[in-house]
DNA sequence: GAGATGATTTGATCTGGGTCAAATCGTGAG
DNA sequence: CTCACGATTTGACCCAGATCAAATCATCTC
């Protein structure tokens, strides 16, 4: 099922933002510290989407006209090859994606699917690239994220050019970890299916990994996982500093 | 022998950059659609360097003070887990380097060291971030740079995760045969273990790789790659269309 | 609640590619 | 030209992780 079907089955999930709207969405770090009057012109041509779980919203090759953002939900990017795909990002509310294709205007190297019921707002990639160059604001949050998604990329492939499948899964978890705070005790958002396929192995191998962490201090129990021994997990993952 | 302790050495190799060599500069991608005036400024600022090969320029975790950019020569960004390390990007001429740092202050994610002698302008990254909040074309360029540096990150992820060594090296060369307008015949740039390092593999798994390839129309002499049947090579390698 | 559909786990086996070692090739220093 | 050192190749072997198959487990439908 492709957006463009879809969008012909179901405009009532689509809308213009509603004025009781815009502060939500104006609170999103892309937009928080830009010009009030512009970033209004933005939310005026922009359109708030509903989407249902597991819809793609766009196939690799599309011309990017709208930059992509996440108000609610969660959303998948993946790529292909022949008869074989594989998750690349998972992306949680308040962020953009697809943004280098729409800044360059050039077609999405990934496609998307929303993994639950999603709101994304739909920005017309041109407005976007007229009004980066009218606000400094918007051009400096529009580049850092940019160059955050960047850093990201590096840091997944270094991850799966140096490291085995076990070692990837210890750093996700201690990252999600963290990512919450420290916490000890935490639950997996998502399949486990999709899990392997982001941190590039099988669903079995998955398994198998979660059951040779048991020796590192982490208990799995459906998808709530908890670590029973940070000290061992370090010492297994060895985290690096400055990636992890 | 890191770039602090060489710069200590050998001051002589660093020079501002000198008025008869900046036509040559201005005309690199990222600077030739700039104000000049703005241009001139950000020269008078920066040094051109030259460095002997196999030289460490920086290493992960260094804060990122300047944008490089390569002007002669050849440079290696590679990443390291513990004893391990790999090489992510073979930078050619004309291309900036560890952008996304420069931009976003943040330190280098990746190392950096010369394969051959190189030229490179080191640009002061405030100066840079606050040149481009004032030049558009600048900005733009910029923005199109680390947009292309993502799509390359999201290609070799995708690469990496989705096809197997064989399958990379095989694209690999069509790509390069590509790059060199279809070119039949064409020499690798660098050693082959540098090659296989950036293909994820080891030396020996790409010595076995080119024995394999000769069967999908591929003949390799030392450094020299003869495509002898495009067809045969492309229908093993299956390139896809969007990304290779 | 029963059945059906799909996710996860477990087990058995296979294989791509890594490791180790030795031979060979190339190249720069002298 | 010769030597020495490093790069590449080749061979033997090993291992992480894929594949295939079957058993459980979860969830949703009716």
């Amino acid at each position: 099922m492709s957006i463009s079907r879809y969008l012909g089955l179901t405009l009532n999930t689509e809308y213009d933002l509603r004025p009781e709207e815009r502060p939500e969405i104006a609170r999103l770090p892309i937009f928080s510290d830009m010009d009030e009057t512009l970033r209004d012109s933005i939310f005026s041509a922009s359109l708030l989407q509903a989407f249902p779980r597991q819809l793609v919203l766009f196939e690799v090759g599309q011309r990017a006209d709208f930059l992509h953002i996440l108000v609610d939900g969660l959303v998948e990017l993946f790529t292909s090859n022949g008869d074989r795909d594989t998750s690349m990002v998972i992306v949680t509310p308040g962020h953009s994606f697809i943004l280098a294709a729409a800044i360059t205007d050039m077609p999405y190297l990934m496609a998307a699917r929303t993994l639950s019921t999603s709101r994304i707002l739909l920005v017309p990639a041109p407005l976007l690239r007229d009004t980066i160059e009218q606000d400094g604001a918007l051009n400096r949050a529009t580049m850092h994220e940019l160059a955050w998604d960047y850093r990201e990329m590096v840091r997944a492939l270094t991850d799966m050019k140096l490291r085995q499948s076990t070692e990837r899964l210890a750093n996700h978890l201690l990252l999600q970890s963290r990512r919450l705070g420290g916490a000890d005790c935490f639950q997996l958002r998502g399949e486990k299916r999709l899990l392997a396929s982001l941190l590039g192995m099988t669903p079995e191998n998955l398994s198998r990994a979660f059951g040779a962490l048991a020796q590192h201090g982490i208990r799995v129990d459906g998808l709530t996982i908890s670590i029973t021994d940070r000290k061992a997990m370090e010492g297994f993952a060895r985290p690096d500093p400055f990636f992890d």
